[in-house]
DNA sequence: TACTATACGGAGGCTGCCTCCGGTTTGTCA
DNA sequence: TGACAAACCGGAGGCAGCCTCCGTATAGTA
């Protein structure tokens, strides 16, 4: 035994938590302007708020976080992080228990934008909107994909949190799933876990030419498309 | 040169597996007698041959790798795989200067076995045998996921190494690819490379049912299989 | 048997993980 | 406004793993 402790443990019991909401991933540089317009931030769980020097800090971890693990992956070091973010290796740890609570933190944000970049494809037929929905699932997790090897495979646990957020990548997709069934242009032995399985196993996969993970996805989509028999 | 070892830090922390992995499937407690069954292993560039001891230690801790692996993920500590074989993590580094020539390591042996095992799979009709050859792969590389997330990610990598391992695995399976292209049972708008690719995707999937992968998977073939329009 | 190239193994320096606690700051109440 | 307590900060320190270096042991040869 001994061994990995980090494994367990996924606290993640703040449920809620959140990360920020701002713009594109790089942006960033400036933390405390931009991220701080976030409004359910992990409260206690009695409730109170936080105080606003904590705050600042929680910010400033966040994106020092967002910014390290998009440079160096998944396992940058939690005390360059600090650094980066200007605060001492304490404070990251009393916000963030484990490395896992703060990818959670800044997985929250990027995939609250994406899921609201989704609504509008439902203005596209049922089947192309679909096929949009794919490709932007994948783009977006193989960009993200230091996060998303990490997170996806978490997606299948039974923390609370993932359920939500796991929730709002449903509440984005499923509408758009169903359409698609419900106009016979997609296969209905499935169903949108599964696909998001599919899809999140596509994203992992690194390129050797370009275009080489869309073509695949094509392919993927084409076992996906009803056949007309 | 200058400290190129240095620079790599793959730490490999993200993994973390947390897999939990079922038992060892077969066997490797013997180490000396199968391990051994490998013959272009890792000679000094001068081709000069092993000491005995030095052979036997070698095996020693590919044996004890592999099984490390198999429990704990890619991320088990080196120095205790150098406990579990019974040597100073000296030697262990001596031979393996780094994790990855030792994932490598076991590597060899693991796909040198399931190439060996897909020969037999040209008895059946061509659609057939690409079928049980996808459904091969994706269930060998899930049980090895410790194993398989991490190299199938260096697949595409320049290492000479991984060339030969590559050519192992195309050598099994492009005579079965071809053979379903030429019998029109198998779309043409593709290849080996980017099926291998497909297929450890699926493999990196996490099940949250039993049966899941292999129901993608059986998706993703549907989209290869060559549309009669 | 004697000798040397080769291999062994662990001490030690370094980095990262995580905890703990004394000092500092914030927000509130009189 | 001033004072106080709760909340927060930050880094020292203990621990574990990574990797290197080098004195000692051994296999293989003459």
């Amino acid at each position: 035994m001994s061994t990995t402790d980090a494994t367990t443990k996924s606290n993640a019991e703040g449920a809620e938590s959140a990360g920020s909401v701002e713009g594109a991933e790089d942006a960033a540089t400036e933390p405390s302007s931009q991220v701080a317009s976030i409004d359910q931030q992990e409260p206690e769980a009695g409730g109170r708020a936080m105080r606003a020097d904590a705050k600042r800090n929680y910010d400033k971890v966040v994106a020092a976080a967002r910014e390290a693990f998009a440079e160096t992956g998944v396992s940058a070091s939690l005390e360059a992080i600090a650094r980066r973010a200007g605060v001492g290796i304490g404070t990251l740890y009393r916000h963030f228990p484990t490395r896992q609570a703060l990818l959670e933190a800044v997985y929250v944000g990027e995939l609250r934008q994406l899921c609201s970049a989704t609504e509008q494809l439902l203005a596209l037929p049922p089947w192309e909107s679909f096929v949009a929905l794919s490709h932007t699932l994948v783009g977006y997790l193989a960009t993200k994909k230091a996060l998303a090897h990490e997170l996806m495979n978490y997606v299948d646990r039974d923390a609370a949190f993932f359920r939500t957020c796991r929730s709002d990548l449903f509440l984005a997709g499923e509408p758009i799933l169903s359409r698609a069934q419900e106009a016979g242009v997609l296969r209905t032995d499935t169903d949108f876990a599964e696909i998001i399985q599919l899809i999140g196993g596509i994203a992992k996969i690194e390129e050797t030419a370009p275009g080489q993970r869309e073509h695949i996805l094509d392919i993927a989509l084409d076992g996906l498309r009803r056949q007309p028999s």
